[in-house]
DNA sequence: CGATAACTTGACGCTCCTCAATAAACGTGG
DNA sequence: CCACGTTTATTGAGGAGCGTCAAGTTATCG
């Protein structure tokens, strides 16, 4: 059952409307002031607040800067009362960061929608995904889902890929983001001296190119080619940056999952700066295991291309399959006769990652 | 003069709203539905479109569906109009992405005020800042300036460091960022080998710490020293998150910002990877340059250890150095008595930088 | 002015890249 | 299904680049 607070000094309002929520099976608890409010918003950590903006004592601003100020209370969605006279007040509110904010009077179809919607959308926030770019599918197709777009992904029909094909090349014009409904596809960069960066590998359930549409030249900053028969549908750029630009909440996901990344390759840069190859082949197998890419107790894995791998880490094709044998040779992995790698040993893998 | 397209089908409203536009000395469009609506903002790109939502032909969602989805027009602010009854019809326009909206019938200063703060949000949001985390700086200078946040590092006294002082940890909580007054800073990782990696370099005007403040650990990522005497304040947790998070404007210009970041460092990964040391050091001489870090016709610029420059290059400390005697040799640097690095030819260096 | 720290240069060896040759796998057409 | 050509993987040898250690030089600070 969902706790909600109410907060209001009119005793006439704040009992009706206790009784409206009440009926509707949510629990409530009252404060008759900003100052009380605040205490047993502590104490009881509702699932939503609702707080009149005029009150003695405190009034809903203070309430709101206060709450907002303690971690445990800041994300419980919090929508505002207020009279009609005071509208103009509202874009105030609404600037400090509420969620929503109701007029007095309201009828109760509003009310319950409005508090209905939050809750809705708190339990969206309040999910955690992974910290890599690999997070952002989970969390696309389930903002998606959330703000009703059905524009997205869902209605287009995939485009079916073969081996090598190319899905978009640095420099051209990006107006598509894509997502992988199967197969495997590598990203890569090339220098001007003609050797390809492998920027990642992908797969079933992941999305690609998204990066490229919200750089500031418009082009893609990286090619896709598939590596595995893939079937791919695109996203136009608009339906995407609708999404992330025109509600506050998915932006706001979406800004901590930038944040993750980034924090992700600056430690890959670190490594990539003053690792050994044999550690970084143990890092690259390690992490392409984890997308699933590799035969282990789990996954079948698939068969990658040494050239690729060896791109992956940033080293000649030679060194890779040479670390591929050493590693061959002491018994961490196996190398099947059709060339596709088995992880035998994780534990030895993750110490050579970070002891060398 | 700002031009205002006004879309509205009842006429008395129209000429009405018209009116006290045109006597604030705007520039006033109308369209007496959707579909001419669309079409005059086409036509004329105003700064600014005010839109009825009942209305015949296209509605009100229509059209900003269809302006949403030009690059043109996607960014010019949009006030849906409404009548009180379709209240509930509100919630649906907003989360389209709609800027603002009113309901009929409006008082005269409600309506203004609207228009002006949005035509202010919006010229703050077409300004753009520089590519790289430098851009941050500006950019928080600003936002905060116009979400009229005084909090933010103006009210704070700065704190004196002194050469060789740490501000934060690598692995403490983090609960502020640091706003240079003046000095230079340096902040850096520590690699298990016990190598320092230098991930940045920063001076008067820049903020450091804000990425460890929206990674999901609520650790410092990296360490930052003082190389130059230096005042710095710190900003609360709170202040950052509340202005990034409560405002869609500003997080979603902080997407963009954090995009450049990624891609930028994406490319530092690739130079890391295959380019060879020479390479590397020209390359970071011109990014120092550009900071304003290194002496040149422009700059004072500042001492910088060796240590610091081979961690910044991810090389060591000797390798370092002998690159920089072989540009001097050729000319392209030099090196002053007191160990101060001087840039003589831009161009030979990004010719270094590119093709080695 | 001396002690200490920072910088610079030299010598040597390891890592990893390059080139070259061989072996295995793949694909094609008969 | 096999022989053949082609691509991809693997192994080997040699050398360039860069890290390490050590010694010498210059700046810095009390």
């Amino acid at each position: 059952m969902r706790k909600i607070l109410l907060i209001e000094d009119s005793k006439d309002v704040r009992e009706n409307t206790a009784e409206i929520l009440e009926l509707e099976n949510y629990k409530v608890t009252t404060a008759e002031n900003g100052k009380i409010g605040v205490e047993k918003a502590l104490k009881t950590l509702p699932d939503l607040i609702i707080c009149d903006i005029m009150m003695p004592e405190l009034d809903g601003y203070g309430v709101f800067e206060n709450l907002s100020n303690n971690p445990k209370t800041a994300s419980i969605p919090f929508i505002f009362l207020t009279a009609k006279t005071e509208k103009a007040d509202l874009r105030k509110g609404m600037n400090l960061g509420a969620d929503d904010y109701l007029t007095k009077p309201f009828e109760e179809p509003e009310l319950l929608e409005a508090i209905e919607c939050r809750i809705k959308k708190n339990d969206f926030l309040k999910k955690e995904y992974s910290k890599n770019i690999e997070g952002v599918n989970q969390f696309l197709n389930e903002a998606s889902e959330y703000l009703n777009l059905e524009e997205l992904s869902k209605e287009r029909n995939p485009q079916n890929y073969k081996n090598e094909e190319r899905i978009y090349d640095e420099g051209n014009a990006a107006h598509q983001m894509f997502f992988i409904q199967s197969g495997t596809v590598k990203t890569y960069r090339t220098t001007e001296s003609g050797k390809e960066f492998v920027t990642g590998m992908y797969g079933t359930g992941d999305f690609i190119g998204q990066l490229s549409l919200l750089g500031e030249t418009g082009t893609y900053i990286e090619t896709a080619s598939v590596l595995e028969d893939a079937e791919i549908c695109g996203i136009p750029k608009a339906d995407f940056t609708k999404l992330i630009y025109s509600n506050r909440d998915v932006s706001n996901k979406f800004i901590g999952m930038l944040s993750h990344s980034l924090i992700h390759i600056q430690e890959q840069l670190v490594d990539m700066a003053f690792s050994t190859v044999r550690q970084k082949t143990a890092k690259a197998l390690l992490e392409l295991d984890e997308k699933g890419l590799i035969k282990d107790e789990e996954h079948t894995g698939i068969s990658i291309p040494r050239d690729d791998f060896a791109g992956l880490i940033g080293t000649a094709t030679e060194t890779a399959i040479r670390m591929l044998t050493e590693f061959k040779n002491e018994g961490l992995i196996d190398i099947e006769p059709n060339r596709r790698l088995v992880l035998l040993d994780k534990k030895g893998l993750k110490g050579i990652a970070e002891f060398g």
